[in-house]
RNA sequence: GGUGCCGUCGCCAAGUUGGUAAGGCAUAGGUUUGCAAAACCUACAUUCACCGGUUCGAAUCCGGUCGGCACCUCCA
C-alpha cells in the first residue's frame, strides 16, 4: 500500500510517487488578504495541513503557500478606507496567520508574498512572451490561450465551452475572450512596478506560477486549493507555467478541497426549511413534528446569510477552535460541508469528551513514568507508506486481544490516511479507541474482554491506546493540548460565561461531599440540585472524589 | 446554455479499481450508582433517491429518470 491521492487532472486516485524519492514539494494557493478570513479558508487550510503533516512523517516536505497582496479587491478595500493597500494587505495577512495558528495549522515552509516577488514575476512573463505565448497590448500583457493545445484539461472544459459560457465583457484588444492578463498596465493611483511593458502590476494567476517556480522548480508534486480554483485559476496557471518552462506538466497531482456551505435558513436540529420570507426569533421553537428545537440567538446569527465572509475568528471566539477543526476533519476533504451551529456544538461535545478520557488515561499512566510510554512507542509506529517502502498487508478487522488493539488500530489509521487522507475514517477509529479506553478506565471492560484485566495488562493497553491517539492527534492536529489543561480551561470558560466563580462552586461541591460522608443524602441531593440548576454536572467517582463539568450556557 | 460534483439509518458521515453497509449524535432497554451524572453493554439500514442493464455477485460498473449543489465573474 502506498499513499494514494485523488488527482483532479485524471479524476481518479493515483499512487503517490514524488518526482524526487523521499521529497515532496507542494504548493497550495493562499489567500488574497483584503478581509478577515472566513470558515471556507479555514476548511481548506486545515485539509492541506493534514496533508502536510501526514507526508512529513515519511518525506522531506516543502510546503509553499502564498499571500496575494496586490489585487483589485485589495486596492478597492484600501481606497474605501483611505488606507494604503500594502498595509491593509499585510495586516490581513498577519491576521490570517494568527487564525491559522489558532486552528492548529502548522506554518508552511515558505509563505511568499506577491509584492516581494515582482522581479521574478516580470522575468516569468518575459519568458512566456519570448516563447510566443504572450502578447502585449497598450502596456497589458495577455496569455494567448490558443498556443496551448492542452488548454482545458484540468477543468474538463474545451476551449469552445469557455468561449460559449464567457460572461466576461469582451475586450476587443484580446485575441480571444479566454485570454487572460499576465500583467496589467497601471491605472492612476494604483500601486505599480516598472516593467519592460511600462508601469503596472501582476495579473491574477501569474504570481502562483512564478513563486511556485522559484521555490519548487518547474515541475513539482502537489498543487492544491479550493475546488473553485480549478477554473480559471489553476487551468491558467498550468497553461502559463508550461508555456514558460516548455514542459507539459506543472504539478503531478492536483488536489482540491470541497466547499463549506452556510446553514440554510432552517432548523439547525431537524433541518426543516423555513418558508420563503418566513423568519424565526430566538426562543421560538421549530414547527416540524417531533422536533420542537428552540432557536437560539446564535442560530439566527449563524443562519443569516452573511455571504462568504463569515469570519473564522468570530467562530473561534465563540466555539473551541479545535472543535471547528474536528468538525472539518469529520468529513472527507473533497466533500462539501454544511456549516451549522448544531454540528459545531456536536463537535465541541465530542472534543470535550475525548479530552476527558485522555485526562483519565494520563492520570493512570503518569505514575508509570516514561518507560511505559517508551515501550508503547516501540510497539506503535504511525507513518505514511512510502511508495518505495515494502508493502504491508492491510489489516483485517478481527477480535483482537489487548495486545493487538493498539497496533491494529494504528494499521487501520495508517491505511485511512494513505487512502487520500481519509480523516473521517481516522475519526471513527479514534472513537473506537476512546471507547475501549473508557471501558478500562471505568473498570467495565469485562463485557468486552470476557474478564477483568489485571492491572499490568490494563496499563499496557492504556499506554498503547494513548500512544496511537497521540500519534493520530499529531497528524490530525488534534489533542495537542495537555488534557488536564484543556479540561480546566473549558470549565473556566463556561463558568465565566455563566458568571460563577470556581471557588463558590468548589465550596458547594465540598459541602455536598461532607454531607455524603455523613450519609445526609437529603442535604447532598439538595446541594446537587442547586449545582445542577447552575449548569454544573457532577460525576461521583469510585474513589469518593467528584469530578465536575459545566454545561454550555 | 456549457462543465463538474453529489443523493447511504431520524440527523451528521465513511465505504464507489464489485464480494455482501465504519463511526458520531439522537432513541430504547440494561450494567453501574445511596440517588444521579458520566462511562460501558445491547438494540437500531436484508439496504444504499428511483427505474432498467451488465455480473455468480453492485451502494460501488453502464444507461435513463427525479432531486440537490458548485463552477463558467472575484472566491478556499
Amino acid at each position: 500500500m502506498a499513499v494514494r491521492v485523488y488527482n483532479t487532472l485524471s479524476r481518479q486516485k493515483e499512487d503517490f510517487v514524488p518526482t524526487v524519492p523521499g521529497e515532496v514539494r507542494m504548493y497550495v494557493c493562499g489567500i488574497t488578504s483584503y478581509a478577515p478570513s472566513h470558515i471556507g479558508h479555514a476548511r481548506a487550510y486545515v485539509a492541506f495541513d493534514v496533508v502536510h503533516r501526514w507526508l512529513k512523517r515519511s518525506f522531506r516536505v516543502t510546503y509553499v503557500r502564498n499571500f496575494t497582496d496586490v489585487d483589485d479587491k485589495i486596492i478597492k478595500a484600501a481606497a474605501d478606507r483611505g488606507e494604503d493597500p500594502k498595509s491593509l494587505a499585510s495586516r490581513y495577512a498577519a491576521q490570517f496567520q494568527e487564525d491559522m495558528a489558532r486552528l492548529g495549522c502548522l506554518p508552511p515552509e515558505v509563505e511568499p508574498k506577491v509584492t516581494e516577488h515582482i522581479g521574478e514575476i516580470v522575468a516569468f512573463i518575459e519568458r512566456i512572451v519570448a516563447r510566443g505565448a504572450g502578447y502585449v497590448v497598450d502596456g497589458d500583457v495577455y496569455f494567448d490561450v490558443a498556443k496551448d493545445p492542452h488548454y482545458g484539461r484540468l477543468s474538463g472544459r474545451t476551449i469552445e465551452d469557455v468561449e460559449a459560457g464567457a460572461r466576461v465583457e469582451i475586450d476587443a484588444r484580446k485575441r480571444s475572450p479566454r485570454d487572460f492578463a499576465l500583467w496589467k498596465a497601471a491605472k492612476p493611483g494604483e500601486p505599480s512596478w516598472p516593467s519592460p511593458w511600462g508601469a503596472g502590476r501582476p495579473g491574477w494567476h501569474i504570481e502562483c506560477s512564478a513563486m511556485a517556480a522559484k521555490y519548487l522548480g518547474p515541475v513539482f508534486d502537489i498543487h492544491g486549493g479550493g475546488k473553485d480554483l480549478v477554473f480559471p485559476h489553476h487551468e491558467n496557471e498550468l497553461a502559463q507555467s508550461c508555456a514558460a518552462h516548455g514542459t507539459d506538466q506543472l504539478a503531478r497531482y492536483w488536489m482540491h478541497n470541497g466547499f463549506i456551505n452556510l446553514a440554510p435558513e432552517g432548523c439547525p436540529a431537524c433541518g426543516a426549511m423555513l418558508d420563503e420570507g418566513q423568519t424565526v426569533e430566538a426562543g421560538q421553537s421549530c414547527g416540524a413534528p417531533d422536533c420542537g428545537y428552540v432557536y437560539t440567538e446564535d442560530d439566527l446569527k449563524m443562519s443569516k446569510s452573511r455571504g462568504n465572509f463569515f469570519p473564522v475568528r468570530d467562530v473561534m471566539d465563540r466555539y473551541e477552535p479545535e472543535a471547528l477543526r474536528m468538525f472539518f476533519l469529520n468529513t472527507h476533504y473533497r466533500k462539501p460541508i454544511q456549516f451549522s451551529v448544531a454540528h459545531l456544538q456536536d463537535a465541541e461535545r465530542r472534543l470535550d469528551k475525548s479530552y476527558e478520557t485522555l485526562a483519565g488515561m494520563d492520570e493512570v499512566l503518569a505514575p508509570l513514568g516514561d518507560e511505559a510510554k517508551r515501550a508503547a512507542t516501540a510497539r506503535i509506529e504511525l507513518r505514511g507508506t512510502r511508495s518505495d517502502a515494502s508493502a504491508s498487508k492491510p489489516s483485517k478487522p478481527s477480535k483482537p486481544g489487548t495486545a493487538e488493539i493498539g497496533a491494529e488500530a494504528r494499521g487501520r489509521i495508517q491505511e485511512a490516511l494513505d487512502d487520500d487522507f481519509n480523516t473521517a475514517k481516522v475519526m471513527a477509529e479514534t472513537a473506537e479507541l476512546l471507547r475501549v479506553a473508557n471501558d478500562v478506565l471505568t473498570e467495565t471492560e469485562k463485557a468486552r474482554f470476557g474478564r477483568r484485566l489485571p492491572s499490568d495488562e490494563r496499563e499496557r493497553l492504556l499506554a498503547d491506546i494513548r500512544e496511537v491517539l497521540r500519534e493520530a492527534g499529531e497528524v490530525l492536529g488534534l489533542w495537542q493540548a495537555t488534557p488536564e489543561a484543556y479540561v480546566l480551561r473549558r470549565r473556566t470558560i463556561r463558568l465565566r460565561a455563566r458568571g460563577y466563580e470556581p471557588a463558590e462552586i468548589e465550596a458547594l461541591i465540598d459541602a455536598r461531599r461532607r454531607a455524603r460522608i455523613e450519609k445526609d443524602f437529603g442535604r447532598a441531593d439538595e446541594l446537587r440540585d442547586t449545582l445542577v440548576s447552575r449548569g454544573i454536572v457532577l460525576k461521583d467517582r469510585k474513589d469518593g472524589t467528584t469530578a465536575w463539568s459545566v454545561e454550555e450556557a
